[in-house]
RNA sequence: GGGCGAUUAGCUCAGUUGGUUAGAGCACCUGCCUUACAAGCAGGGGGUCGUAGGUUCGAGUCCUACAUCGCCCACCA
């Protein structure tokens, strides 16, 4: 028998180590039909937060429901080495260590670099388990681990031999706290203060001066031209010209070119094409010099002059004391600006030239397009989502992917002198060192729904379940991860990498804030199950928003899944103290109650809305469903009504709907379900292998409209008896013989007493009357009391004046040729009825109360 | 500059292809310790669906404009 409380903790203490250890995770029975997930790996850097729970519950629930519906679900587990994040992390700790990890042996410092990963790998583990996720660690990867390692020196080989990649001296996005190249996703602008510093350039001549702007005065000493519009009338004549570089005293060009803008600033550019990917333009257009002027960490070099080492913002203070003091700034126009941060260091982003490898884009994005337009076609849910990609193919810079970091898939170039060589493995021969440099880690991610199925082996596990199924991840990552995934699956496969992407938003805050450390708003979801337990926390997740839209984190909702679940819980107690005996589920039809099959056609329809929204993922449909059968049809009225004539098919009835709940609550609350599943006296030997509901037609009834009269009926009066405050030996007249096959259903509710139930034409005059209109009948309570008849014959009246109104409305509406010739028949048939029913309703109503 | 989302009850959110009386949870009011559950039961109140037009027999839902809030992309000398 269960406590009487549900407890959480004990709920969900030990169950995960037994599924696990039993194998129910384990997929591969070739009987059955494929069904794959590859989870999306998280970064060994830390702790799962919410959106980890959210993300991976949602996969949980299509796995367990598609596991449960007879499908071979595999749901692939694994994480990312997240190249730049954990070496950040490793350098800090290290660092903490009193150790200077840039100084180390590059083998040593991946020592530490893995044993980080260890840890972290177990702990990202040990909160799977709490969330009691049912992944199959029997496939479990990691980016870097050997295969995916080939993986990625395959797909690097044959795009390098395809002359998709490339190596190449360009602008790229240099972040100077990691020291290395980013890509443009991995750069976040913020507005931050800043200013445009109004430059003197004066003329060779010194004659007159051109007038600057820039944002960046410490690039000067980059510059190798300025430009001016050539239909720019001001400045024309002086194209070919030359002006001195200020505190330089360099002489460099005026050149004419179309970047820059007449209507903006001054209509001057200064053009510094080694940091600028437009002057970068520019300088190829007319052969300019690239003038690197910083060091990597971004201290300023050689070329700054008496700046040389330098800070490149303590360079730019004392450069504009410099400039002042020459007479050569105009003035300092302070404005927010959007500065480049790097989104794993915040450091400030410098445009930088340097020689990297990169990804040509333009072929590989053009196939993405035209796969969408077949029906091949990734299907994102919501269809809204799709434009994040396409617009990202559309519009998408060349890749690059190399990183000057030493946690990641180190690049397979080697070079000697001037030779390349780009292979699987090293060039046997002697003297070639190979490139010291790593991919980006989605360049590895990229490959993740394949990689981690042996591809580019041919394998049984690609060849059964690639494509996967669906992708869950939030909007957050679609350009950083949804888009390379889906070039380079349609680039290796020849298929899309999933069917089906679901998107999800965001976790914030109760007030709306995104989570996130600096606020310390965030919520640990590990705290969040020792309070309420993971059953709780994962039916708050997904059933509290619509796909694709945010949800915020409120406790209070948590607090109400907890009761629904200890609703449950008393629902099935109530179930298991009545049917120790029963053995089997099996019932004739012919001894069903009028009330059995009212709940079992309610029980059907929910079937039938449950499977389709959990084929459409909307689960928080399928939440609203569940709970509003389990609380207001199962437990307020069925289990109610089972209690007046408790008899064998009634037990097997409630027995069968109770297990039903378990299974489709299942995917949504494992812990619970599995509990009192285990409890009942028909099961298997875990609901997570028991099959999923199917609809059975036979229990659609359709006499079972009495039920709902009954239900009106006695809300009704529960009304008139607490708002008239009745006391208990009133008398209920019923004008209807059907009501005297429900007898014990009203006395026993309505708590009227043995005696007290008559038929209309016994006299009760000495009594109050007061008449109940339920669904066009009539019944009359007669008390003795002081009960408010006038208070009551005023809500009658009242509700005359609503169905007057409301026939009015319908009687004009079905008068309208445009209404009855257009609108469908059925929904003209309804309102006849309706406005039928109505009709007899009032009439019985002015009768009753004498109007 | 381009795109997207939101605006519905006091709060947080649902609302399928347009269909009549717009739902839920929490909060609120009234009465109950009724043998599954007081973290509960029974009953109740509360919304001119951001604004203005339009399409339609019919609009929370479709179209146009506007307002407010938020997000993404691009640009940013």
């Amino acid at each position: 028998m269960l406590e009487k409380k549900y407890d959480h903790k004990k709920v969900e203490e030990n169950k995960y180590e037994i599924w696990k250890k039993e194998g129910y995770f384990t997929s591969g029975d070739l009987e059955k039909k494929p069904f794959c997930i590859v989870i999306p790996p998280p970064n060994v850097t830390g702790v799962l937060h919410l959106g980890h729970a959210w993300d991976t519950t949602l996969q949980d629930i299509i796995i367990r429901y598609k596991r449960m519906d007879g499908y071979d679900a595999l749901w692939l587990p694994g994480m990312d080495h997240a190249g730049i994040a954990t070496q950040a992390k490793v350098d800090k700790k290290l660092k903490e260590m009193g150790m200077k990890p840039r100084e180390m042996d590059r083998e040593e410092w991946l020592k530490h670099a893995w044993a980080w990963k260890e840890e972290y790998a177990d702990n990202i583990h040990r909160q799977w388990a709490k969330l009691g996720l049912s992944l199959d660690y029997t496939k479990e990867r990691f980016t870097l681990d050997d295969g995916l390692s080939e993986a990625v020196r395959y797909v690097f080989v044959s795009l390098y031999e395809k002359g998709y990649i490339y190596r190449g001296e360009r602008i790229i996005n240099w972040d100077p706290e990691a020291m290395t190249a980013l890509s443009n996703e991995e750069v976040i602008y913020k507005d931050d203060p800043g200013a445009f510093y109004h430059l003197k350039y004066y003329l060779e001549d010194k004659s007159r001066y051109l007038e600057v702007a820039t944002t960046r005065p410490e690039t000067l000493f980059g510059d190798t031209a300025v430009a001016v519009n050539p239909k720019d009338e001001r400045y024309k004549d002086l194209i070919g010209k030359k002006v001195i570089l200020p505190i330089v005293n360099k002489l460099i060009p005026i050149v004419g070119d179309i970047h820059a803008d007449p209507e903006f600033g001054t209509g001057v550019v200064k053009i510094t094409p080694a940091h600028d990917p437009n002057d970068f333009e520019v300088g190829n257009r007319h052969n300019l010099e690239r003038v690197v002027v910083m060091n990597p960490d971004a201290t300023m070099n050689e070329n700054a002059g008496k700046y040389v080492g330098m800070d490149r913002f303590d360079c730019r203070k004392e450069l504009l004391e410099d400039l002042k003091k020459e007479d050569l700034l105009i003035r300092i126009e302070e404005m927010t600006h959007s500065t480049p941060h790097s989104e794993r260091t915040d450091a400030i982003v410098e445009p930088y030239l340097s020689k990297q490898w990169f990804v040509k884009m333009d072929v590989l994005a053009r196939q993405v397009l035209e796969n969408q337009e077949t029906e091949g076609k990734v299907n994102f849910v919501p269809e809204r989502f799709e434009k994040i990609l396409t617009h990202w193919m559309e519009d998408c810079h060349d890749w690059c992917i190399s990183r000057q970091l030493w946690w990641g898939h180190r690049i397979p170039a080697w070079y000697k002198g001037e030779e390349i060589y780009v292979g699987m493995e090293a060039p046997k021969e002697e003297g070639w060192v190979q490139d010291s440099d790593v991919l980006d880690t989605w360049f590895s991610s990229a490959l993740w729904p394949f990689s981690t199925l042996g591809w580019p082996k041919n394998t049984a596990m690609m060849n059964r379940y690639y494509p996967n199924n669906v992708l869950v991840t939030g909007y957050d990552i679609i350009f950083f991860w949804v888009c390379r995934m889906v070039f380079q699956g349609l680039e290796f496969t020849g298929k899309r990498p999933f069917k089906d992407v679901l998107i999800h938003g965001l976790v914030r805050d109760k007030i709306g804030r995104k989570m996130s450390k600096s606020l310390g708003n965030g919520v640990d979801p590990m705290d969040v199950i020792e309070k309420y337990g993971a059953d709780s926390l994962r039916f708050f997740l997904t059933t509290s928003s619509a796909p694709g839209m945010d949800l915020r984190y409120d406790e209070e909702k948590v607090a109400s899944t907890w009761n629904f679940i200890n609703k449950l819980w008393n629902a099935s107690r109530f179930v298991l103290m009545n049917i120790e005996e029963i053995k089997d589920i099996d019932f004739e039809s012919s001894s069903l109650s009028i009330s059995d099959k009212w709940i079992l056609n309610k029980y059907e329809y929910l079937i039938e809305k449950v499977r389709h929204h959990m084929e459409t993922y909307e689960f928080h449909v399928v939440g609203t469903e569940i709970y509003s059968f389990v609380w207001n049809d199962f437990c307020d009225w069925y289990i109610e009504l089972s209690k007046i004539d408790m008899n064998e098919t009634s037990k097997k009835v409630l027995l069968k709907i109770l297990t039903g709940i378990l299974k489709m609550l299942h995917p949504f609350m494992p812990y619970v379900t599995e509990e009192i599943y285990g409890m009942l006296p028909v099961h298997e030997k875990t609901i997570m292998l028991s099959s999923y509901p199917i609809l059975e037609k036979e229990y659609y009834f359709k006499e079972t409209e009495i039920v709902e009269e009954l239900i009106e009926l006695i809300t009704k009066v529960r009304r008139i008896k607490l708002e008239n405050k009745i006391p208990n030996d009133f008398y209920f007249v019923y004008q209807e013989n059907n009501l005297l096959t429900v007898e014990n259903i009203l006395k026993r509710l309505l708590k009227i007493e043995e005696t007290h139930f008559v038929e209309k034409g016994q006299e009760l005059a000495s009594l109050k009357e007061i008449a109940v209109a339920y669904m066009g009948h009539t019944a009359y309570l007669y008390y003795d009391g002081s009960a408010n008849e006038a208070e009551e014959k005023e809500k009658a009246l009242k509700e005359i004046e609503r169905l007057e109104i409301s026939i009015e409305r319908r009687k004009k509406l079905l008068s309208n040729p445009g209404y009855t010739s257009k609108a469908p028949a059925n929904i003209v048939e309804k309102e006849r009825q309706d406005l039928e029913k109505e009709e007899h309703e009032l009439e019985l109503l002015k009768k009753v109360h004498n109007v």
